[in-house]
DNA sequence: CACTTTTCCCATCTTTAACGTAGGATTAAT
DNA sequence: ATTAATCCTACGTTAAAGATGGGAAAAGTG
């Protein structure tokens, strides 16, 4: 699993948003706040706002805003705006790619290995990250020690 | 998470191991059986090789072997043989990646998204696969069927 | 020894995606 | 008018994905 620039910039975009809600944020407050490239970072905003996931206001003291409390945002909802879906097998969505002989079971794997994608990323909200508490079971996922390790 | 042709191709070739183990079979069969481009596939095969998922053999009736029981080979070590390691952060180790301000909670998410990889990619091993048993829990998060709709 | 079958190794190619920049049009406040 | 912002389109650069081709080296067979 590759995490793309665009998905990094944009939850980090997501959480000055959410540790600033009744602020109008523009995309150069964003870049310094955060250090990232402010022409990249603008289509980034925009793939957010057409989801509704921020609301944004142009001209003078113009800027964007989150499109619904922070959290009511999930990360998985910024992923998807941003890169698509989730999980893809060769371009394709995991359930619909099929195989044959010993292979078969295969498909089974792709969507399981979607759905635990799913339960960390559905799980924590853009709310969740700024405040640093993250949900029980996924706070748990990150005890052990091992998960810590290079691998 | 984009599952690449180079993992679903080395996945599929390992489940044709486990169904015939003692049998070398060759860059040719494996393409046939999984209809897979073989001059691809030979580069695959060679990674699975140099990792000691495989062992190659060289001349006439030669071929390739798993280099030890489908039962102790996971999905997770062909993953990281032929694409390297299971999740990335812009390029880098999820644990090394490092934020300032609201944003200082991401390197636990990704921690937590690699080790929820983790529980399935190296739960599941080949022989699993190839009988169509997967793990229990790796069972069960397809069992929601929520889990089989596009996302 | 010749011949065949295979892996091994290296070079190359095409297409796509990732990452980012440039510049002007549009909107809105002062 | 001026300024500050988003919107929109186009472009550029680099790396990765997904292959293909051809020959060298190894191993078995007649």
């Amino acid at each position: 699993m590759q995490v793309t620039a665009r998905v990094d910039y944009a939850i980090r975009a997501m959480a000055e948003f959410a540790a600033q809600p009744d602020r109008a944020l523009t995309r150069k407050d964003l870049a310094t706040a955060q250090g990232l490239p402010g022409k990249f970072l603008e289509s980034i905003l925009r793939d957010l706002a057409r989801d509704g996931i921020l609301t944004s206001q142009r001209g003078a003291s113009g800027g964007f805003r989150l499109g619904r409390p922070a959290a009511d945002i999930t990360l998985a909802d910024v992923v998807r705006a941003v890169d698509g879906p989730l999980a893809a097998v060769r371009g394709q969505p995991p359930e619909s790619v099929e195989y044959t002989g010993p292979a078969r079971a295969l498909t089974r794997v792709w969507v399981a290995t979607r759905a635990a994608l799913r339960q960390v990323l559905e799980a924590t909200t853009v709310a969740d990250l700024a405040s640093g508490t993250l949900p029980e079971h996924v706070e748990r996922l990150t005890e052990d020690t091992e998960a810590w390790r290079r691998r």
